[in-house]
DNA sequence: CTATTATATTGTAATATCGCAATACTAGAG
DNA sequence: CTCTAGTATTGCGATATTACAATATAATAG
């Protein structure tokens, strides 16, 4: 990816945000937990609103991070490969050695920097 | 990271956020092929302005990838150890497989989708 | 066919991020 | 001390994302 163009970096950034939400992490999570989950087990382990939940799932699944199988009336969503796990053990490797600091990150410039704690 | 607090996984979300920018991705490839660049060397590199780089160097520092070191009146940069290029790997070996849907993706809903081509 | 269940999509108000300009802070030279 | 260069921070308009409710689509049973 050395010196990709500007296009290019636009969409690996898309990419990441995959990754950058709560919810999204939290289906990654129960999916690596469990194996594969359909859309109605994910609301209940989630507790949150289906339509809201399957747009989060349109994001994983378009950026790569999961893949789904059509059972009939259900749809399962399931990992979509081992790089997925091991992208998310190192990104954790390195977040638990700076959870304090990403605390008062404003991402990028000033979100009120409280606002968490 | 099994079932971790809400509150958890919304700093991992933040975590990840940091790679979710193209100016962001492109200091830390830049860092990777030249090793430690300053504020300025990084400002010419990327052709924006310093005040708007400076947040997203802050950023990336308060989510640790990367460190900083102090000469005089440069601040060099550099990535924070060797798990980041790692991650930047695995990353973008996902990315590839699926580049062209992530093009299509509104990342959560309802982005009007093309905007992009 | 209709009814029911499972999942996906859309509209939009609330909220967060981005990009730029202006300004403040810090270290060294003279 | 003053002056200058390098870096960091702040304010704010523009833009993008999120959460929720409503609605649409798909598959199966009867």
């Amino acid at each position: 990816m050395n010196q990709q163009s500007t296009e290019t970096y636009a969409l690996w950034a898309d990419f990441w945000q995959a990754l950058s939400h709560p919810i999204r992490l939290r289906v990654l999570e129960a999916l690596r937990c469990e194996g594969a989950l359909n859309v109605g087990q994910l609301v209940d382990r989630l507790g949150i609103g289906q339509g809201h939940l399957s747009n989060h799932l349109a994001c994983l699944k378009n950026c790569g991070l999961v893949t789904t199988e059509a059972q009939g009336r259900y749809v399962y969503y399931h990992l979509a490969d081992d790089r997925v796990p091991t992208l998310l053990d190192v990104g954790e490797a390195i977040f638990r050695d700076h959870w304090a600091d990403v605390a008062t990150c404003a991402v990028v410039s000033q979100r009120p920097v409280p606002a968490r704690g």
